[in-house]
RNA sequence: GGAGAUAUCGUCUAGUGGUUAGGACGACAGGUUUUCAUCCUGUAAACCGGAGUUCGAUUCUCCGUAUCUCUACCA
């Protein structure tokens, strides 16, 4: 048989990081059995509602690569948000429509042919009323269960009572005289006693139905095969299953994923973490890292791997539901920052030796384990191009394609962003305020000039190394490159006999102003001869 | 209260009836460095407890314990 799953958010706003996981384990699982991934949008609670959250939650996923084959599909030129009744939405796949406000009928029909059985009865409580004996049963230290009352209204009662109008829903009626058992694919054998289970509402009081109701009618009737849920819908699934047997139909199987949890393990919220797929996404987290880490919480692909980065190629090819484990994982934020990271780092460096290799074919490449990649070029000249080609590509990376710098200077822009190369490929949203020093005039705290470990303790001692320093300056040229800045330092201050730190630390603050900030050399070469002789002057005065 | 699930370093996890219980993140220490970072090297860090089965149990069974989930006309 063909495999077929489903991911059944309701679109309640943004995409929760857990959902994401699910959303991700069916698709793998679809995939690795080429098989069929389904998105259906359970909205059947109107008071949940959100504008715009169908029309986001298809946007995120198609981010992540992960359209499904069947679903719901936007209308090509989407001006405003969706009105309630979803209207302009079509499908894709002959099983919709793919959005449960739209199959209202049909769940009401199955519902009635669970009365027509025995296996539902209409219930005529008010809230009110089973407010009323919950709170009783719970002093009385009971389970909280509906006492079936309802139940044992007549035919011709339950007839009376709909005549009049008044208001009404339908609850399944559990066999309370037998267990449940059933296989799931990640825990085994689990089983319920059937009177420990509440007469679930099936249909509301508005006529739409339950999440129960709706994902048993919807499940069948859409062909599921393999339902991959989070672990907190295990206690309801007996429900689920007594209904495909009162229909007789055939049961999906169910495999519970283990949750994701807060650090004190309790299921992921976001009153303390932040769980929405969308903002990290906004923070500058790639879809890379963000599978990557997500994939990692709950799953390992077994046999000994010591693999930890995950391509969306190597987990379709490698993702089984035995490497789905039963214990919840905890949300570790740096983890994700190493992925995202690690992701930059190759992704980067994916493009670079595209380049590398266009420019020269016979470019010698050496790669390091932790992803680095390093280029050798026969010739100076195409080494140039090739930086040139690197600092474009770190701009892009950085968002900075149409900043004012680039107009002005770009020639300086792309020094700034070669020597922040590392710290670029952490947060590339973050790299203008990472390298604005070098752009703007800060203030000098003298403070900084000092450094007693450099042996530099005094200002006066700062100064005259500033001095000294500006001397080299002087006999720079404005095209002095990266090398030759350092070794015509480097040789001076050996002839000189003075220490390295003695020089470049008061150097290098009076250049970039800054506490922390790239080194003497670089600023030199960012800065340019000019600049830092200005910069300089304003402190030897 | 009831039902169910789960249990290996701080965290994500590998693994086994006999192992120095492995890796990654993080932490720490040292090295490189003009600062932060990077990079390199190294260190610490775990089988929830008790019985049973067994020559031998972290691994299998049972019982505890702890934690989590569910216990809505929410999903």
């Amino acid at each position: 048989m063909k495999v077929r799953t489903r991911f059944a958010p309701s679109p309640t706003g943004y995409l929760h990081i857990g959902s994401l996981r699910t959303c991700l384990y069916n698709y793998l699982f679809a995939r690795h059995h080429e098989g069929t991934f389904i998105l259906r949008v359970e909205d059947t609670d109107q008071t949940r509602f959100v504008e715009g959250a169908v029309e986001n939650l298809l946007k995120v996923l198609a981010v992540f690569d992960m359209l499904p084959d069947e679903g719901p599909v936007l209308p090509a030129n989407l001006q405003k948000p969706l009105d309630r009744d979803l209207t302009d939405l079509t499908d894709k796949g002959d099983k919709g429509p793919y959005v449960q406000s739209k199959r209202t009928e049909l769940y009401q029909e199955y519902a009635k042919k669970l009365i027509d059985t025995g296996h539902a009865y209409y219930c005529f409580c008010s809230p009110e009323d089973l407010d009323k004996m919950r709170t009783e049963q719970e002093s009385a230290k009971l389970a909280p269960m509906y006492d079936r009352r309802c139940l044992k209204l007549s035919p011709e009662e339950s007839q009376a009572k709909l005549a009049a109008g008044g208001s009404y829903v339908i609850r399944l009626k559990m066999p309370r005289d037998r267990k449940i058992e059933f296989v799931d694919a990640v825990r085994g054998k689990v089983s319920f006693m059937g009177n420990q289970i509440d007469d679930q509402v099936l249909i509301k009081s508005d006529g739409l139905p339950t999440y129960h109701l709706a994902n048993v009618v919807d499940d069948h009737f859409m062909d599921i095969t393999h339902v991959l849920r989070a672990e907190e819908w295990l206690a309801s699934t007996p429900k689920h299953l007594v209904m495909f047997e009162a229909f007789g139909w055939t049961a999906p199987e169910y495999a519970h994923l283990p949750l994701i949890l807060n650090a004190d393990k309790s299921k992921l919220s976001k009153r303390q973490n932040d769980v929405s797929v969308e903002s990290y996404l906004d923070k500058g987290y790639s879809k890379e890292a963000l599978i990557n880490f997500v994939v990692m919480m709950g799953w390992h692909p077994g046999k000994g791997s010591e693999q930890e980065v995950f391509n969306m190629e190597n987990l379709i090819a490698q993702f089984s539901l035995e490497g789905v484990h039963k214990a919840g994982a905890v949300f570790n934020p740096e983890k994700l920052d190493w992925l995202n990271h690690t992701w930059q780092k190759i992704k980067y460096f994916q493009k670079l030796d595209h380049e590398a290799l266009k420019l020269n074919s016979s470019v010698k490449i050496d790669v390091s384990k932790n992803f680095d990649h390093a280029y050798q070029f026969e010739n100076n000249d195409t080494t140039n191009k090739f930086q040139k080609i690197r600092a474009e590509i770190l701009a892009e990376l950085s968002g900075l394609n149409n900043h004012p710098q680039m107009q002005t200077d770009s020639e300086k822009l792309f020094r700034a962003l070669l020597v922040n190369e590392e710290k670029i490929l952490q947060n590339p949203a973050q790299t203008w305020e990472l390298i604005a020093y070098l752009f703007e005039d800060s203030k000098l705290n003298p403070a900084l000039l000092q450094n007693p470990k450099m042996g530099v303790d005094s200002h006066e001692k700062a100064l005259e190394s500033l001095k000294f320093a500006n001397e080299i300056v002087n006999e720079l040229t404005e095209n002095s490159d990266l090398n030759e800045i350092k070794e015509a330092f480097m040789a001076k201050i050996k002839a000189a006999g003075r220490k390295n730190g003695e020089i470049l630390w008061p150097l290098r603050a009076a250049l970039t102003r800054q506490e922390f900030s790239i080194g003497a050399f670089e600023s030199l070469w960012v800065l340019g001869k000019a600049e830092s002789a200005k910069r300089l002057a304003e402190i030897i005065k």
